[in-house]
DNA sequence: TTTATAAGTAACCATCTTGGTTGTATTATA
DNA sequence: TATAATACAACCAAGATGGTTACTTATAAA
């Protein structure tokens, strides 16, 4: 499942995707404005700061801001960064088939269900999220 | 997540299938047979009776009869049965979309993405799979 | 130079889920 | 009546999850 965590992360950054460019917002703001635990927006800001997509500057008149262009940061990326490996299944986290026949021919489903999961993650951005409409293909 | 246990009771309907219409296996076969803990099959085949699959006839010569087409049995059905409702987030086992602005037009990509996740697993049949080739569509 | 305010880091914890076990009851055949 | 099978229910250890707590570090303003 995907973590609430990677859902929070995604709504940190369409939070701050959705000031000007530039805009430095406090943690404790985000916190209250998306209503998220304050103390997870900061554990979580340090994936975000760790994937290059934000930087913190501290102090008063500290705070949060966006690096990348929202437009190139994907669903599937930004969960990732959090949950790590996406695997819908067991079977999928193990580099090898398994034994089992059955087992394997199980695999390519798994395989091809969990990917065409990912290509609809792969198509959303986080600009799109901000700008409230991700386009219907 | 898809359950180990959703992905055994598959294996059984699957190891069930790939007999001769009719044929009675015990649970310890099929255990044996498939490499699954013997207590679980007999625990998973609780679910797949209760769904009308399969059934069980007690003492000697007793075992597990497949009662189903196997062709009409698709794998999104035996997940379902074994893991309860699916969902690839929290967000969308709730009934209705939450407070948030964001959070709802997430909650449209995540009901997306696993609408196409479905779409996968619903196409494949026990049948397909029980013949070693699930078609490639 | 001190103070307040912000991020950064790490450890911790309660709860829930998962995968599996154990034990007992029931049914049917030989 | 002994035995072999399913049926049923309770239980349990380990790991994941969502979140908290406490402490450190940096920086701007007073």
């Amino acid at each position: 499942m995907i973590t609430k965590k990677a859902e929070y992360a995604i709504i940190i950054l369409t939070e701050l995707a959705s000031h000007p460019k530039g805009t430095i917002i406090t943690s404790k703001e985000i916190a209250r404005n998306r209503s998220i635990p304050g103390n997870l927006v900061v554990q979580l800001i340090t994936s975000l700061n760790e994937a290059g997509w934000t930087s913190g500057s501290r102090g008063p008149t500290g705070g949060i801001k966006l690096n990348s262009d929202p437009s190139f940061i994907n669903l599937k990326q930004v969960i990732e960064k959090i949950d790590g490996p996406i695997g819908i299944t067991r079977c999928l986290f193990s580099e090898t088939p398994c034994q089992e026949k059955t087992h394997c021919s199980l695999r390519g489903v798994w395989s091809k269900a969990q990917q065409s999961m990912l290509t609809v993650l792969e198509k959303v951005t986080i600009k799109e999220l901000a700008e409230g409409a991700p386009k219907d293909d």
